[in-house]
RNA sequence: GGGCUUUUAGCUCAGUUGGUUAGAGCGCGCCUCUGAUAAGGGCGAGGUCUCAGGUUCGAGUCCUGAAAGGCCCA
C-alpha cells in the first residue's frame, strides 16, 4: 500500500460502514419515500406513459396478514416497478374484499350466537353494522405490513366492496344477466351448513372435507309381494331413510338372491353378486336365483317409514347409472331431498320428495319419533327403531371423507333449496378458448387446473342466505310472484316512487323498499338472497370505477390487466370470478400474464394456518433480516408455482450471503473513492484491463438476461444471475483488484478499476430496484445522487438500464471461467501438497484440453501466478513430467453415431496404449480402432483425452484439465514466504491496535537469525505493504503496542508506534 | 374417486435434446486466505435420484404402474 490519502476537491460520497445495520437503513430509505411521495412522483412522472395495468387482488382485513400475504404482495410488486422503470405509468388502486360470511362469523363469534335466528333477533341493522366495522378490524396491520415490506399500492384510494357505488357497479352488471336470461332460479340439491343455515359454494365445500366414521347400514326392505325376501339396501346416513322413496339399482350389474338360516325361520336377500363376500363374510349362504338389474325394476317393496304422505307412486325399485359394487350392496336408497344424484334420478322417474328436515337441520313436526333432533344426533335412535323392528341387516362403521362447514364445522346436509344461478355453463366453449389466450405463469395452470375446471363448467350458484353482503336485486310480487331485476339507484327511486340516492344498499335497508308490481299492481318485495362474495371481487374491473355510471373511459384505459398474481387457491376463486364475469360481460379476458403462487408451507412441509397454529409472523422475520432479504429469499428460493417452505432461518441466509455481499462491496468502493477523491466523470476516456473489460461482459450479459426474464415474467430468471453476478463481483473481480485500488498516485489503471467497480454498482442497484427496493435505492442515492446535480429522488424515479451488446464478450466470459477454473485446481494441488498460499513456489503448469485454452494461459499469466503465489505459470504440453494420459470414449458422440455398437467401441478405446493415441488426438488426428474385425476411424472430438497425476505429484485435476507443482523450496523463496509472514503479522497488530488504513506506523521488531535475515531482505516490501516509516531491529520500546508471535520455527517480538 | 403438481445430500434447491464420475448453497469436520467482508478458497464426510416394471447400446431424464406429500374438484 502507501497512496497519498488526501481528499481531492473536497468530494465524497456518503461514509459507508462496512457493518450494515439493514432494519435502520430500510427504515431510512422508507422515511425518504414517505418524505418525498417517491411512489405517487414514480406515478406523475409516467403520466404520459403507456398505460401497465396492474389489477389488486381484495384481500379481508378482518385477520391479521400472514407470511402468505407477503408472498403475493412481494410478487405483486415486482413487475409494476420494473414497468415503471421501462416508462410505462402503473397506477396500483388497492382495494379490500368487506362483504362475506367470514366476516360474518368473526361478528357471531364475538357475540357468541349459534345460529341465524341469533343474528334476527339481534337485528340485521345492527349486525351488519358490526360487520362493517369488523371487515377492517386489522386494517392498520395491513397498512404497516404493506408499507414495511415496500409493497407500492394506492391504498388512500383503495376501492371498497361495501361502498354503494361498488354494489350499484355489481347491480348494473347483474341486470345486463337478467336482461340476457343468464340468471335464474332453480332448485337443486346443494351443500348446506344448518348451524350456517346457508347453501356453501363448491369451493367453500371443498376446504371442508375430513375422514370421519359414520354409521353404514345394511336394512332389509320386504317385498311387497313376498315378505320373507328383502332388498338389502346400504346406507352411511340414517337420517335419510324416513325419506326414502325408492331403490335404485344397477341396469347390468349382476344380483342374487340367496337364502339364509336364521335362529327363527329363514329368508331371502337380494343384492349385488359381486358383493356377496364382503356382506357375509364367513357366513355360509345359498345363492338360488341370479339375474340383472333390470330385472328388478318396478319391484315394489314396504317403505320402512311412514311418517310423510307420497303423493305419487313410490318405493319400488328404479334403475340409475351411478350404482356401483364397490361398496354397500349394490342396491342404493333414494332420498331425493339429500342427494344431487338422488334429486336427479327421482325426477326422470317422477318420484316424489319427501323433504324430512328443516332448514336448521332437525327434523319436522311430521317425524314424530324424532322431532326437533339435530339429524345426525339422531342416527342412533333410527338405527335402533330398525333393530327392533328386525329391519336391520347389519350396523357398521364406514370411515370416509365427509364435508364440514369450512367456518363452523358443522357436518353439511345435503339439502335441496331453491337458489339462484348464472348460467356460466352456456358459455363454457368462450370461458376456454379465451383462456387459451392468457399467459399462465407456470403454464401447466393453463391447460391443466384451470383449463379443466372451466371445460367442466358448471352454472355458478350465485345465491346466499345471509346478511351482510352485497344484496341479489332482484324484487318478486306477493301475490303473482312476477320477478323484475334493478340495475341502479335509479331505476330503484324510481319505481320505488321516492329518492333513495342516499340510502344504504345494504340489508335491512334495501329489503325496506318495495315496489309495484306492474302486472297485478301488488308489493314486490326483494327476494330473500345476497350474491356470493366471489361475484364482488370478480366484478373489481369495472365496480372500482363504479362503471358504467362513471368513469367510462378511465374503465377503458384501465381493462384489461397486464398482470394479476394470486396464490394458487384462486383458480376456483378470483381467477375464475373475473374470468366469467368477463368473458359474460364482453366476451373479453380480463388478464393477460397471470403469476399463480404456490402455497407456503411452514419448516416440517405443512400448511401454515391459523388452526394449526404454525403460522410465522411475518415481523419475527421482518425485524430480524428486513424486507429486501425476505423479498429476496421468496423470489429465489423456487419457482413461484411451487410451495415452499418458509423459515425465518432461510432468509437470515440471504442476508448473509447477498445482502451483506453487495453491501461489503459497495463499503469498500466508498472507503477508498472516498480516500482517492475518486469522482465519476461522464465521457471520461478509460483504459480497461482485461478483467474490467470480463466484468463489464459479465454486467451487460446480466442486464440482458435480467431484463428478458422480467419481459417473460421470470421471477427466478430475475433474481438467481444477480446473486450470482455479486458473487462474482466482491470474490473474483474485487479480491483480484484489491491492490489497483491501494496503490499510490492515480493511474490510468486506478482509473479504469474505480469506473468499472462503479458501472457496476450502480447497474445492480437499478436492476435490484423491482426486486430489493430499499438496498437498491441506498446504493443509487449514494452513487449517483452524491454526484450528480438534478436527479429524481430515487432509483425507482430512474429509467432501466439499456445493455451494451458490444460490451458482451463470450469469449472473454469462457475465459475468466477457465481461469477461475484453473485457480482452483491450482489451490487444491497446494493443499494436497501441503503449501499454503503464502508461501511462494517457483512454478505451477497447467494442462487444459484445446490450443485455445493454452493461449488463454499465457494471457492469464500474472493473475494465476498471484493468484497462487507462483512465479511462473506454463502449461504442460507433453505426458512426461507429473501426468499420464487415459482415453475417455465419449458416450454422446459415438453412441449417437454407432447406436448399439457403442459398448464394444468403447472396449476397444480403453484397451488401446493411452500414451500414445493420446498424442495423435491431441494433435488433431484422428485414431484407427479395430472393433469386431472392423476398422473404424474415430474423430478427436469423440474421444476425450484425460490427464491424470503420477503418483506422488502435487496435483489438482478435474476431467481434461490439471494444475501441477513445484513444490521445491530455494532459500529465497523461503524468505519471502517468512517475509510475507512477517507481514501478516504487522498488519494484524495494525488491526488491533485500531489504525486508520492510511496511518503510517514506526515498526520495531526482534527476531530470531532466519527471519532477521528475510526481513532484512525484504524490508522494501515489508515496508510498504505494511506502510512503515521506519523499521527499527532491536528491542521493544515500552511505550510501543507490542506483539509476540512463532512462526516455522522462528520467534520474534514486535512494537508498533503510530507516526 | 378424478384433475393438476411435487418427491434428487441433514436442510433449501439445480440438473439442458436421454450419454456412462448427479451438482450448488447452507449446515458439519479439517486445512487455508484476508487492512472490504457477517466473508472467500481447498479437502472430507453425506445420494439404492420415492418404489416396481418397460423402452434403449445407455434412464435422475422417456413410457406404464404404485406409494407418499400438496392443492383443487367430487
Amino acid at each position: 500500500m502507501g497512496g497519498d490519502f488526501f481528499i481531492l476537491g473536497g468530494f465524497m460520497f456518503k461514509p459507508v460502514s462496512p457493518k450494515l445495520d439493514v432494519i435502520q437503513m430500510e427504515e431510512k430509505v422508507l422515511s425518504h419515500w414517505k418524505k418525498q411521495d417517491v411512489f405517487h412522483q414514480s406515478m406523475d412522472l409516467r403520466k404520459s406513459g403507456k398505460e401497465y395495468v396492474f389489477f389488486e387482488g381484495p384481500p379481508t382485513a378482518n385477520g391479521k396478514p400472514g407470511v402468505h400475504h407477503v408472498l403475493a404482495r412481494a410478487f405483486k410488486d415486482i413487475f409494476p416497478r420494473y414497468k415503471t422503470m421501462r416508462g410505462y405509468h402503473v397506477s396500483r388502486r388497492g382495494g379490500w374484499d368487506t362483504h362475506g360470511l367470514p366476516v360474518e362469523i368473526e361478528v357471531e363469534k364475538k357475540l357468541g350466537f349459534k345460529n341465524k335466528r341469533d343474528i334476527e333477533e339481534y337485528g340485521i341493522g345492527k349486525f351488519n353494522e358490526l360487520c362493517r366495522e369488523s371487515a377492517f378490524t386489522y386494517i392498520k396491520d395491513w397498512e404497516k405490513l404493506t408499507d414495511r415490506i415496500g409493497y407500492w399500492v394506492d391504498l388512500d384510494t383503495a376501492y371498497i366492496t361495501y361502498k354503494n357505488e361498488y354494489i350499484e357497479s355489481i347491480w348494473s352488471i347483474l341486470k345486463n344477466f337478467w336482461d340476457r336470461d343468464l340468471l335464474y332460479q332453480g332448485y337443486k340439491v346443494v351443500p348446506y351448513c344448518p348451524r350456517c343455515g346457508t347453501p356453501l359454494s363448491d369451493h367453500e365445500v371443498a376446504q371442508g372435507y375430513k375422514e370421519v366414521s359414520d354409521p353404514s347400514l345394511f336394512v332389509r326392505m320386504r317385498l311387497i309381494d313376498k315378505p320373507d325376501t328383502s332388498l338389502l339396501v346400504w346406507t352411511t346416513t340414517p337420517w335419510t331413510l324416513p325419506a326414502n322413496v325408492a331403490v335404485a339399482a344397477g341396469e347390468n350389474v349382476d344380483y342374487v338372491k340367496v337364502h339364509r338360516e336364521l335362529d327363527e325361520g329363514e329368508e331371502w336377500l337380494i343384492l349385488a353378486e359381486a358383493l356377496l363376500d364382503k356382506v357375509f363374510g364367513d357366513e355360509k349362504v345359498t345363492v338360488v336365483e341370479r339375474f340383472k338389474g333390470k330385472e328388478l325394476k318396478g319391484v315394489q317393496y314396504q317403505p320402512l317409514f311412514t311418517f310423510l304422505p307420497t303423493e305419487k307412486p313410490a318405493h319400488y325399485v328404479i334403475l340409475g347409472e351411478f350404482v356401483t359394487t364397490e361398496d354397500g350392496s349394490g342396491l342404493v336408497h333414494i332420498a331425493p331431498a339429500f342427494g344431487q344424484d338422488d334429486m336427479q334420478v327421482s325426477q326422470e322417474n317422477d318420484l316424489p320428495v319427501l323433504c324430512t328436515v328443516a332448514p336448521d337441520g332437525s327434523f319436522i313436526e311430521e317425524v314424530k319419533d324424532w322431532a326437533g333432533l339435530f339429524v345426525k344426533d339422531a342416527d342412533p335412535l333410527i338405527t335402533k327403531n330398525l333393530e327392533d323392528r328386525n329391519l336391520l341387516f347389519k350396523a357398521m362403521l364406514y370411515t370416509h371423507t365427509y364435508p364440514f362447514c369450512w367456518r363452523c364445522s358443522t357436518p353439511l346436509l345435503y339439502y335441496a333449496r331453491p337458489t339462484w344461478y348464472i348460467r356460466t355453463s352456456q358459455f363454457k366453449d368462450r370461458l376456454v378458448e379465451i383462456n387459451n389466450q392468457i399467459n399462465w405463469y407456470p403454464e401447466h395452470i393453463k391447460k391443466g387446473r384451470f383449463g379443466n375446471w372451466l371445460s367442466n363448467n358448471i352454472d355458478w350458484a350465485l345465491g346466499r342466505e345471509r346478511y351482510w353482503g352485497t344484496p341479489l336485486p332482484v324484487w318478486e310480487c306477493e301475490e303473482c310472484h312476477t320477478q323484475t331485476c334493478i340495475g341502479s339507484v335509479a331505476e330503484l327511486s324510481e319505481k320505488a316512487g321516492r329518492d333513495l340516492t342516499n340510502s344504504d344498499l345494504h340489508r335491512p335497508h334495501v329489503d325496506e323498499v318495495t315496489l309495484q308490481c306492474p302486472d297485478c299492481s301488488k308489493r314486490m318485495h326483494r327476494v330473500p338472497e345476497l350474491i356470493d362474495v366471489w361475484f364482488d371481487s370478480g366484478s373489481m374491473p369495472y365496480a372500482q370505477w363504479h362503471y358504467p355510471f362513471e368513469n367510462v373511459e378511465k374503465f377503458k384505459e384501465q381493462f384489461p390487466a397486464d398482470y394479476i398474481c394470486e396464490a394458487v387457491d384462486q383458480t376456483r376463486g378470483w381467477f375464475y370470478s373475473l374470468h366469467a364475469i368477463s368473458t359474460l360481460l364482453f366476451d373479453s379476458l380480463s388478464y393477460k400474464n397471470v403469476i399463480c403462487l404456490g402455497l407456503i408451507l411452514d419448516g416440517q412441509g405443512q400448511k401454515m394456518s391459523k388452526t394449526r397454529g404454525n403460522v410465522v409472523s411475518p415481523w419475527e422475520v421482518l425485524d430480524k433480516n428486513g424486507a429486501d432479504a425476505m423479498r429476496w429469499y421468496l423470489y429465489t428460493a423456487s419457482p413461484p408455482g411451487q410451495e415452499r417452505r418458509f423459515s425465518s432461518d432461510l432468509v437470515g441466509e440471504v442476508l448473509r450471503n447477498f445482502t451483506l455481499t453487495l453491501w461489503n462491496t459497495y463499503s469498500f468502493f466508498v472507503t477508498y473513492a472516498n480516500l482517492d477523491g475518486w469522482k465519476p466523470e461522464k465521457g471520461a476516456k478509460v483504459e480497461y484491463s482485461l478483467l474490467d473489460q470480463w466484468l463489464l461482459s459479465s454486467l451487460h450479459t446480466l442486464v440482458r438476461d435480467v431484463t428478458q426474464a422480467l419481459e417473460t415474467y421470470d421471477v427466478i430468471g430475475a433474481t438467481r444471475p444477480i446473486e450470482q453476478f455479486v458473487d462474482q463481483l466482491s470474490n473474483w473481480y474485487l479480491r483480484r483488484s484489491r491492490r489497483r485500488f491501494w496503490k499510490s498516485g492515480s493511474d490510468t489503471d486506478k482509473q479504469a478499476a474505480y469506473a468499472t467497480l462503479y458501472e457496476a454498482l450502480v447497474t445492480v442497484s437499478k436492476l435490484l430496484a423491482p426486486t430489493m427496493p430499499f438496498i437498491a435505492d441506498e446504493l443509487f442515492l449514494n452513487l449517483v445522487g452524491s454526484v450528480e446535480e438534478g436527479l429524481p429522488d430515487s432509483v425507482h424515479l430512474m429509467l432501466w438500464p439499456e445493455y451494451d451488446p458490444a460490451r458482451i464478450n463470450e469469449k472473454l466470459n469462457r475465459d475468466m471461467s477457465l481461469v477461475m477454473k484453473l485457480t482452483s485446481l491450482g489451490h487444491a494441488a497446494r493443499n494436497k501438497a501441503n503449501r499454503k498460499v503464502r508461501q511462494p513456489l517457483s512454478e505451477a503448469a497447467f494442462a487444459v484440453s484445446t490450443r485455445d485454452e493454452a493461449s488463454v494461459l499465457l494471457e492469464y499469466a500474472d493473475l494465476l501466478e498471484d493468484e497462487l503465489n507462483v512465479k511462473t505459470v506454463r502449461s504442460l504440453n507433453s505426458a512426461s513430467e507429473a501426468v499420464s494420459y487415459a482415453l475417455n470414449p465419449q458416450p454422446k458422440q459415438l453412441g449417437q453415431k454407432y447406436g448399439n455398437r457403442f459398448p464394444d467401441i468403447r472396449k476397444a478405446v480403453l484397451a488401446l496404449e493411452p500414451e500414445k493415441f493420446a498424442q495423435q488426438l491431441l494433435a488433431g488426428e484422428s485414431i484407427a480402432v479395430m472393433v469386431n474385425g472392423e476398422e473404424l476411424l474415430l474423430q478427436p472430438d469423440e474421444v476425450e483425452v484425460r490427464i491424470q497425476a503420477r503418483e506422488g505429484y502435487a496435483v489438482g485435476a478435474e476431467g481434461a484439465y490439471l494444475a501441477a507443482l513445484v513444490t521445491d523450496l530455494t532459500p529465497e523463496l523461503v524468505q519471502e514466504g517468512l517475509a510475507r509472514e512477517f507481514v501478516r503479522r504487522v498488519q494484524d497488530l495494525r488491526k488491533t491496535a485500531e489504525l486508520e488504513i492510511a496511518d503510517r506506523i514506526v515498526l520495531y521488531y526482534k527476531a530470531t537469525p532466519g527471519l532477521s535475515e528475510a526481513i532484512k531482505a525484504f524490508s522494501d516490501y515489508i515496508q510498504t505493504e505494511t506502510l512503515t516509516v521506519e523499521l527499527i531491529a532491536g528491542e521493544i520500546p515500552t511505550d510501543s503496542v507490542p506483539f509476540d508471535d512463532e512462526f516455522d520455527n522462528e520467534k520474534v517480538s514486535l512494537g508498533l508506534k503510530k507516526a
